[in-house]
DNA sequence: CCTTGTCTACCATCCAGTAGGTAGGTAATA
DNA sequence: TATTACCTACCTACTGGATGGTAGACAAGG
């Protein structure tokens, strides 16, 4: 189905603005940004994604469907609760280090000004860290690997915000070395003293 | 200098501004949107601030300076560190509470598209509250109200970026008691157990 | 008289989105 | 095979409206 001689433009629309969304915001950059970035006409994007708001939809559909694999794949990875968090960091230290926000992160930050579609899948994607975080967080106190009070489900919570918050700051300051230190920290709290 | 009937017209850009930026974002607010809520001319803004960049500028300034005021007056109550915590926490949270981000925090989602004064000035509020709490944590470990290991700038740097990702993401979920729920435990885990 | 604050009127530029058309591929029908 | 019909992907050209910003006039107060 795909006559095109490179890869799909849908495909590759979508990475252009995502980066675009990533580094700056949703209301600041434009169908234009994209059509200048590939070479097809702005006519042609809206083909592809009739209003922004589907396109950005799209972005945070495809983002969250990826997040879920990498999760997934780190849950079969079968290593120990506290290497599992380390790892799910990396997840997010890795988006800083290309210079970018998370998307849901930058997103909540445009939050009041998104059409309701795209405040629900920003909601979902959180949401999505969250319940992932709190099935590894009760293993890990079930296995004696990790340690912490009360029930899992707020410290979920609170590791996801300090996370955004850190990549936000770690951005701002252009020291990636920032969010290390505070997921450094995160973890080593939550980690079961040996 | 004011011949005015009414508050310094100014100051009343600079309301109105300030709120449009936390709720909304500098990229996503502009010039007629302040007009048509305080009823004067466009044109009438730029004789005040010349340009968008000055006008956020400015509102950086002025926020920092009261932000400023408010840590001088927490240290001034010469209550303990715990508390001095709390009632620092309660500044972001009132934040919140009038469905806003921080004005910071938001800027530094928008950071790569500001103009260079506006991000010398997020950094520089950012610094002003990791400088403020440093010496809280320094001198609530003096005292034994206050419990951490290592030197309390990173605590303050985590602190600070936990605070505003709190904030980000218990805005968008609608719901302050998220935020409230991340500062009891980012306090209570300082705190000296008595 | 000059400064300050406000106004009307305007400008160039950018924005998301639309109208309408072309080229080429696919598929059913005759 | 030839015809007809429809499809996707892309194009040029445009629209109405918003954007940040400017020029110049006018009134009031010191």
């Amino acid at each position: 189905m795909p006559p095109s001689p490179r890869a799909d433009t849908a495909a590759r629309i979508l990475d252009v603005a995502e980066r675009l969304v990533q580094v700056q915001g949703f209301n600041a950059f434009s169908y234009a940004d994209i059509s200048a970035e590939l070479g097809i006409r702005k006519a042609s994007l809206h083909h592809h994604f009739a209003t922004k708001a589907k396109l950005g939809k799209a972005l945070i559909t495809r983002y969250q469907d990826r997040f879920r694999d990498a999760l997934a794949e780190i849950r079969r990875g079968a290593s120990d609760a506290p290497t599992q968090l380390k790892t799910y960091a990396r997840l997010y230290g890795n988006v800083l280090r290309k210079q970018r926000m998370c998307l849901c992160g930058v997103l909540a930050a445009d939050f009041e000004t998104l059409p309701r579609a795209m405040r629900d899948g920003v909601l979902s994607f959180f949401a999505l860290n969250e319940e992932w975080l709190t099935d590894v967080l009760e293993e890990g106190r079930r296995a004696k690997t990790l340690r912490f009070e009360g029930s899992a489900a707020p410290i979920a919570a609170f590791l996801v915000s300090s996370l955004e918050g850190a990549m936000l700051l770690a951005r701002s300051y252009g020291k990636v070395s920032r969010f290390e230190s505070v997921s450094k920290k995160l973890i080593g709290d939550l980690a079961m003293v040996s």
